[in-house]
RNA sequence: GGGCGAUUAGCUCAGUGGUAGAGCGCUUCCUUCACACGGAAGAGGUCGUGGGUUCGAUACCCUCAUCGCCCA
């Protein structure tokens, strides 16, 4: 078959991987007797869509795939997607406001079958570019958290861990989004620098007329003070210890405490506490036992408790007027300009509200302890091993994780409450179940509620449907008993009254954190789970190591009793060009899949591959992917001219050891040391090395060398010289093809089948045995080098046009070099464009030549009346100065006797050969120089 | 405030206890029958600063500076 000028990857991308699917070769070969390899996909979100960091993750984990594959073992790469429960609601919300719609006016049943709708629709957006991009996953497996096994997992593991005790439910501060209105765990939140004020506010002390000043940057959290808290050693405020002050606006009397933790340096030393809504505060007024006031609400507004003048304003709004108030009160002393760290949601930015709430929690340290054992113990080995430390700090200071989120979309918490039982002092529980609605509710006699506890909406003549239907907010008093269950429960299995199922669903990572196990099958007992549980390697960025590679460690001990991977690999970053984070707001976001369109998937990936050194961001630049779709481009144009040689293939490989001609020992002895290189890096995870030693490789030594020395034995008769050569040919491009395709999987697809004319798929095929290093022909090639380097150095520096042929006087001692020289005259005479070349021990300079003293040799180029003997003299003299300097060095290291003394003698030994040949050769470029001066001239 | 990482050619980055490499860019030459998305020859670095360990440090240790990230 033809191939064309150039390659142009949007012509075949697509009709190979269709074949690759259609033919099924993602999913593991059931055949093969090869051990098991399992990488399960780092779920995307199913509202995302392709963005570089994806496009690194999923190239990474595919040239893993496609190599181990290509090694013989069974390969399951495993996708799927994430349901994402806040941003996925989110996005479904935004669409719904845009119809003017609150999710309230559906209900919560409709609310996520539309949810589920718009899934459908368009959440699989990423799948569909991740193929774009090659990935060999396994779709007949896809999964996402939300389907029915998962969900069956996640249960399980709720109701197991609840029953031992690891699940809990309690009422503390925990992490608001009042606009997503939900708990976030303590990862959610991100802590951004923000440019704040720092309000002094007097604080007059009951009964006196003094006051005391304090600093604040939330003046708004005043109303829920309890406290004033000075350092105990503090002068400037000890007298006031244990005094009352009033707190403004309000008129509440609360105490002057001392506590230990307070900084003297910061505002005035003196500092308001507010246990409701800062988790400094909490601790502080735990410590001495003050009361907690709500003052802001789960929207972010006021609550009556702030008074009435307050009570509905939204904090910004309040802030501001309070701040007035202040004012007019004569009671704000100072306003400065503060910067400090404000926690925002990450899936909003909205700034956080800490707030006191009911909250489902996992008992967090018994699960840690034994994750942080098994990568100590090596059990995981975290890849590059420094993010070992990240991990084991955030381990030790591991708080209880807040899983319950008060949204709709995600995965119903498994636990219900009776209305009907009582607790031990004879309360009815529905009394203790309060009860929002979204809209006020009419009663048959025309009044209207707005809320109210279960019980009571019941006795005032309700449904529980209605009351469920319309509930924007259901809150369940602590000491109200939870029924955890497997299966859904419809009445109480203690009284038989009637339950209601708790509203709030499980944090996304929850189902994640189960994700290497509940994918393969668990709670069953899968072929799957035997097979490739623990997974081989999880291939991830950092920014989730806590959220999810921690917690999946964690969960797979305790469910699987084993860890859910062996190998952690950690990839960094993808930055743009300046090194700056890409984001949709600085507007420097590069689209993968502009580049593939514009590159090919190809050399979009293998610059994703040749960027990923170990514990460094990438820069990701336009300019060096171009760098590589000249790569690709060059591999093309290599197999098609190895293509015009195919009636005088034997359609054999050719074996070192039965390689006659030396440059074809020399390329496959390189390949064969290429060839270990990339497997060993590849083993390693060093995907920048194993791509650039092909690089080079295919490149500099096989084009720029290999192919120009066969030139000759190309162009000339059949021979068995020639069989052996273009031999030689298709057996070093079927394993540079081989070597390559996990990078770049389609354009050596396109090859194999092209110029190979193989039957099956190169995805399919296994890496060929029997390559080995012939040392003798890389030192013999080495000489053959040197001699068309120095003559070419000298033509390039001499300006000798490339199409005036030149003779060539080589001088040389060692009877070796001369050999290889007189064997392969014609090869020398085609690369360096030489007319004649003569060798020997007895070759005498010629007049007027420019000379190249090389290790072994001395090569004269004869220039009779053109050779501009001033730019020859220049040229030496540059020469020899390079060659002083070393000598220089090295004179000097040899002449130190602790140096001589102390290194390792065959240290000593190399210095000392190093310096007799650099002494030789400038002794020989010296003498040339000097007769260029004396006779020649 | 605590921790981590970076600092090597004009740019982007590899790398090693025996004074350095790549890609791109740059200079000169060449449209030679795979490729100008090409070929050949070059220029270019006291490996951030100051100290220490060592016969020897760009590499190991410490200080400082600058930048970045994570956690609070």
């Amino acid at each position: 078959m033809e191939l064309k000028k150039s390659y142009n990857p949007e012509e075949i991308e697509n009709s190979w991987y269709e074949l690759w699917e259609k033919e099924g070769y993602f999913a593991p070969d059931p055949a093969a007797t090869g051990p098991a390899f399992c990488i399960v996909i780092p779920p995307p979100n199913v509202t995302g869509s392709l963005h570089m960091g994806h496009a690194l993750n999923a190239t990474l984990q595919d040239v893993l795939s496609r190599w181990k594959r290509m090694n013989g073992f069974r390969v399951l790469w495993l996708p799927g997607t994430d349901h994402a429960g806040i941003a996925t609601q989110n996005v479904v919300e935004r669409e719904l406001s845009k119809e003017k719609i609150d999710r309230h006016h559906l209900g919560r049943d409709e609310f996520v079958a539309r949810v589920w709708k718009w899934k459908a629709e368009y959440g699989g957006k990423i799948i569909h570019q991740l193929k774009k991009l090659g990935a060999s996953c396994d779709w007949s497996r896809e999964r996402f958290t939300l389907d029915e096994g998962l969900s069956t997992a996640v249960r399980e593991v709720f109701v197991k861990l609840f029953e031992e005790g690891l699940i809990y439910r309690d009422g503390r501060l925990i992490n608001w989004c009042p606009r997503c209105h939900t708990a976030l765990s303590d990862l959610e939140v991100e802590h951004e620098e923000v440019d704040g004020k720092l309000y002094y506010i007097k604080y007059p002390v009951s009964g006196g007329n003094v006051h005391i000043t304090v600093a604040t940057t939330r003046p708004e959290t005043m109303l829920g003070d309890t406290a004033i808290a000075v350092h105990p050693g503090d002068e400037r405020h000890r007298q006031l210890i244990g005094s009352t002050v009033d707190v403004p606006l309000t008129g509440r009397k609360i105490p002057v405490i001392a506590d230990d933790t307070v900084d003297q340096a910061f505002g005035t030393g003196a500092v308001k506490v507010t246990p409701a809504h800062d988790f400094n505060d909490e601790a502080t007024g735990k410590r001495h036992n003050l009361p907690s006031i709500n003052v802001i609400a789960e929207d972010g507004c006021m609550t009556p408790e702030a008074g009435a003048c307050y009570a509905g304003l939204d904090r910004d709004s309040c802030r501001k007027t309070i701040i007035d108030d202040l004012k007019e009160l004569d009671l704000l002393e100072n306003e400065e300009k503060h910067r400090h760290s404000v926690g925002h949601c990450y899936r909003c930015r909205t700034v956080i509200e800490p707030l006191l709430t009911i909250q489902w929690y996992v008992r967090i340290e018994p699960l840690a302890a034994e994750a942080v054992k098994a990568v100590n113990e090596k059990r995981v080995n975290i890849v590059p091993e420094t993010w070992e430390n990240n991990y084991n700090a955030w381990m030790r200071e591991i708080k209880d994780w807040c899983i319950s989120r008060q949204i709709w979309w995600g995965h119903r918490i498994p636990v219900w409450y009776c209305t009907d039982c009582r607790l031990a002092d004879g309360t009815v529980q529905g009394d203790l179940i309060e009860h929002t609605f979204f809209e006020p509710l009419k009663l048959p006699d025309g009044s209207s509620l707005i809320s109210g506890t279960y019980a009571e909406l019941i006795r005032a003549g309700f449904s529980k449907e209605e009351i469920l239907k319309n509930s924007k907010t259901i809150r369940v008093a602590k000491n109200v008993a939870a029924i955890c269950s497997r299966e859904d429960l419809d009445k109480c299995p203690n009284c038989g009254g009637a339950l209601l199922r708790d509203p709030d669903v499980l944090d996304t990572w929850f189902s994640s954190a189960l994700w290497p196990f509940s994918t393969l099958g668990w709670p069953n007992k899968t072929g799957d789970l035997a097979t490739f549980y623990p997974t081989s390697v999880l291939v991830t960025g950092f920014d989730i190591l806590f959220f999810w590679v921690a917690r999946m460690i964690m969960m797979g001990l305790k469910f699987m009793g084993d860890v859910p991977f062996r190998d952690v690999y950690i990839h960094a970053l993808v930055r743009d060009a300046k090194g700056q984070k890409m984001s949709k707001s600085k507007g420097n976001v590069i689209d993968p899949l502009v580049m593939i369109d514009k590159f090919g998937a190809d050399a979009f990936r293998f610059s994703l591959a040749a960027f990923a050194a170990q514990g460094r961001d990438v820069r990701f630049s336009e300019e060096r992917l171009e760098g590589y779709r000249h790569f690709i481009n060059k591999l093309w144009n290599a197999s098609k001219f190895i293509n015009t040689y195919r009636e005088a293939w034997s359609g054999r490989p050719l074996n070192i050891k039965n390689a006659k001609g030396l440059g074809n020992r020399w390329i496959l002895s390189r390949l064969a040391f290429i060839s270990e290189e990339v497997h060993k890096n590849l083993a390693g995870y060093r995907f920048n090395d194993a791509a650039s030693h092909i690089y080079q490789f295919l490149w500099h030594e096989f084009c720029d060398w290999y192919l120009e020395m066969s030139k000759p034995a190309l162009y000339s008769e059949a021979s068995d010289d020639r069989t052996e050569v273009v031999d030689c040919l298709y057996t070093v491009l079927e394993e540079v093809l081989q070597l390559l395709h996990p990078f770049t999987p389609f354009v050596t697809e396109e090859l194999w089948n092209a110029v190979l004319e193989k039957k099956g798929s190169i995805m399919m095929s296994r890496y060929g045995e029997g390559l080995a290093r012939d040392l003798d022909a890389e030192e013999k090639i080495g000489y053959l080098i040197s001699t068309v380097t120095g003559v070419r150095s000298i033509r390039g520096e001499l300006n000798i046009s490339p199409s005036l042929e030149v003779k060539a006087e080589i001088r040389t001692d060692v009877a070796g070099v001369e050999a290889v020289i007189r064997e392969n005259i014609e090869v020398l005479k085609k690369m360096a464009r030489c007319s004649a070349i003569n060798a020997g021990r007895d070759i005498k300079r010629p007049k007027a030549s420019a000379v190249s003293v090389q290790g072994l040799m001395e090569i004269y180029i004869p220039m009779e009346g053109l050779l501009d003997v001033s730019a020859e003299i220049a040229r030496l003299k540059k020469e020899i100065g390079k060659t002083e300097s070393s000598l220089d060095m090295l004179h000097k290291k040899l002449r130190n006797g602790d140096f001589v003394n102390n290194a390792p003698a065959e240290v000593v030994e190399k210095e000392r050969a190093k310096f007799e040949d650099l002494r030789q050769k400038r002794r020989k470029i010296e003498d040339n120089m000097n007769i260029l001066m004396s006779i020649d001239r």
